[in-house]
DNA sequence: CATGAATGAGGCTTCATTCAT
DNA sequence: CATGAATGAAGCCTCATTCAT
C-alpha cells in the first residue's frame, strides 16, 4: 500500500507537471483539462482521480511552486544571516535563484502575479519577513507595500527573462538586480 | 457616404468601449464576442460586420488606448522640454496621467503587458525616446533594454494601483514613482 | 419581425414535443439534451438559445401539457355546471379527456406525478377546486388531501392505461373510474 | 468454503443496503455504483464481483424487499383465514405492515411501481391471491387487473405517505385506506 | 449593412465498468 | 477475492463564427 501512494504521489507530479508546460504555454484559460491529462499520459478520467476541478489543478501546482522555491531560497542562505548582508548581494542572493527557477519552470509565471493564487502570497509573505528582519522598525503596511511591490516587479520581468535567449537574458537580469536595488535603497518619502 | 463611414467609426468606439469594460471585468479569455455585441447594443453579426475576429478587437483597442495614451501624455509636457527635469519631476509627469488614465480606463490593464499588442510596443517606445532625449550618448540596446524594463513595472504595478481604493492608491503610486526613481537613477553597470 | 417570433414559437414547440417523445420513451435522466436537439432537428447549441437548461425543458413542457389539458377539460364541461352531477358522471367527465390525453401525449406520464413540478400542482389545484364546488363545507386540508391522493391514482393508472392495448385499455380505463368513484363515494372517517 | 459464502451472503447484504439507501436519496439515475460501493465499505471492483451491473443491484433489491414484506405480511396473517374477514380489516392487514415496511425501507418506493422489475410483480401476485381467495368465481383476468389497479394505488400513495410527518402520515393511510375499501367495495360494472 | 438564429466543435466533468496488483 | 487506479464515452453546456432574411 505504500507502493500505492508512492504511485499516486508520482502521477500527482505528472500532472503537475503537465499542466505547468500548459499553462506556460498557452495560459489558463486556454489549456484543457482534458489537453492536461493526455500530456500527463492518461485519460480525462484519471486525471479528476486526483483533482475535484482545474482550479485545484492550479493550486496545486502553485503550491508546490512555493514550496520549490523555498527550498532553492533556503540553500540560497538563511534568513537570520540576512540582515547583515549589502543590499545588492542581498538582492542577487534573492533573484538569482529565483531566476534560475523560473527559467527552469516556465510555468510559474502564469500563476504567479495573480492576486490570490497561494505561489504570489507566499512568495510575497517570505520576502516581507526578510524586510523586516533588516528594517524592524518599518510599519507593517509599510512592510506588505514594499513586498508587494518588490514581488510584482520581479513577476513583470521574469517573463521577458525568461523568454530572452541567453545573451540577453544576462543584461535583463542585471536590470532586474538595479530595480530592485535602485528601488529598496530610495528612501520611502518625498 | 461620409455619413456611412462615421456612423461606422461610431459603431466601431461602441464596440470598444464595450469589449474594453467586459475585458476589464473578466479578462479576455472570459470575454464572449456575444457579450461584446449585446453590450455594443448590436448583433454578433453586426459586429462581425467591423472585426474579422475576436483578436482584432483586442488589437483594436490596443490601439485606441496607446493613442489616447500619446493625446495624454502630450497635454502633461513636451517631449523637447524633458531633457531639463530633475528625474523625479519626469517621472511624476509621466506616471500621474499614465494612472488617471488606467484609473480611467481599467480595460487597459489586460491588453497592456501582453507582449507583441501593439499597445504595450507603442508605450515602450515612447518611453525610449524620452530616454534618448536625456541620454543621447547611451547604446540603443541600453534604451530599448531600460524602457522595456521601465514599462513592465509600471505595468505590474499598475493592477494593485487601479485595484486599490483611494488612501492605499495614493501610497501604492508613491511606490511605483519610488520604484522608476530609484530604477533610473542607479547607474547601470556594477 | 412577426415572423420571427413565429418561428421562435414553433422552434420551442418542436423542442417540446422532441422532450415529450423523449421522456416518454427513457425518462428524464436518461434523456441527454443532445438526443432532444437531434429529434428536434437542430443542433445542441440552438437549443439553448431557447432554453437555459435540460430542467428549462422539463418545466416548460409541463407549462404546455397543463394548458392543453385545461384546454381539453374546458371543452368537457364548465366547473359551475359540476355541482349537480351524479358522481359517475363527474368521474367521467374528468377522466376521460384526461386519458385521451395521456394516449395522445405519451410524455406526460412522466412529469405528473413528480411533486414540485408545475403540472402536477397544477392539476391538484383543478381538482381540488372541482371538489370544493361540490363539498363547501369540507375543511380545507382535506379538499387537500384528497385531491392529492385522487390525483396521485390517475397517475398511477395513466401508465398502464396509456401502455394497454385497445382491449385491455378500455377496460382499465373502467377499473380507474371504479377507484375514483369507490373513493370519492366512500366517506371520510370510519 | 461455507465461511466464504457466508461471507459473501454478508458482502450482498451490505451492497443492497447501500444502494436501498442512495435509491432511496436521490433515485436510480442519479446513484453511482461507485457511491453504493464506498457506501458499503468496499472497494468498486468489489462490487463488480458480486453483481455483473448496476441494474442487477437494483433487481436484487427487489427481490429482496419482495422476501422481507412476504414475511411480514405472513406475520400479519394467514391466506386461509383471510377469506372471512371485512373488507376493512382485510385493507389494515395488507396495508399497515405495507407501510410500516416503506417506512423502514425508504428505497423500496423508486423501485416498486417499475413495471417489470420483480418486486412490483411480486406484490400484484400476492394480492391476487388473497383476491383469488376471497372470490373464487372472478375470471382470472379480473383479479389480475384488480391486483394490478390496486397495488399501483398504494404504490402512488405510498410515495407521500413516507414523506409525510406524522401527523399527516396516519392521515394519508387513512386515505389509502379509504381508497383501497371503495375500490374494492365498488360493482366491477357499470 | 443589420439582424439574430443556427452551427458544431470543444470544454469540464461524471460514471459504469475493467484490470493490474 | 479485494483493491482502487484507470478508462473513455458521453453528458451538459458555451461560444466564436456564419448565413439566411
Amino acid at each position: 500500500m505504500v507502493r500505492r501512494q508512492a504511485r499516486g504521489r508520482q502521477r500527482i507530479g505528472e500532472i503537475l507537471d503537465a499542466a505547468s508546460a500548459l499553462f506556460a504555454e498557452a495560459g489558463y484559460d486556454r489549456t484543457s483539462t482534458n489537453a492536461i491529462a493526455a500530456r500527463a499520459g492518461m485519460s480525462p478520467g484519471s486525471l479528476y482521480q486526483y483533482f475535484p476541478n482545474k482550479q485545484a489543478i492550479a493550486d496545486a501546482l502553485s503550491e508546490r511552486l512555493l514550496a520549490e522555491l523555498r527550498e532553492a531560497h533556503a540553500a540560497s542562505f538563511d534568513d537570520t544571516a540576512v540582515a547583515g548582508l549589502p543590499l545588492p548581494d542581498l538582492v542577487s542572493r534573492v533573484v538569482d535563484p529565483l531566476v534560475f527557477f523560473h527559467v527552469t519552470h516556465p510555468g510559474a509565471k502564469v500563476l504567479i502575479g495573480e492576486k490570490g493564487q497561494s505561489l504570489h502570497t507566499g512568495v510575497t509573505d517570505r520576502v516581507g519577513s526578510l524586510l523586516r528582519a533588516r528594517s524592524p522598525e518599518l510599519p507593517d503596511d509599510d512592510v506588505r507595500r514594499t513586498s508587494t511591490v518588490a514581488v510584482q516587479i520581479v513577476a513583470a520581468l521574469m517573463g521577458s527573462i525568461v523568454a530572452a535567449p541567453e545573451p540577453e537574458r544576462a543584461a535583463l537580469v542585471q536590470e532586474l538586480k538595479r530595480a530592485l536595488t535602485g528601488y529598496l535603497a530610495t528612501p520611502a518619502d518625498r
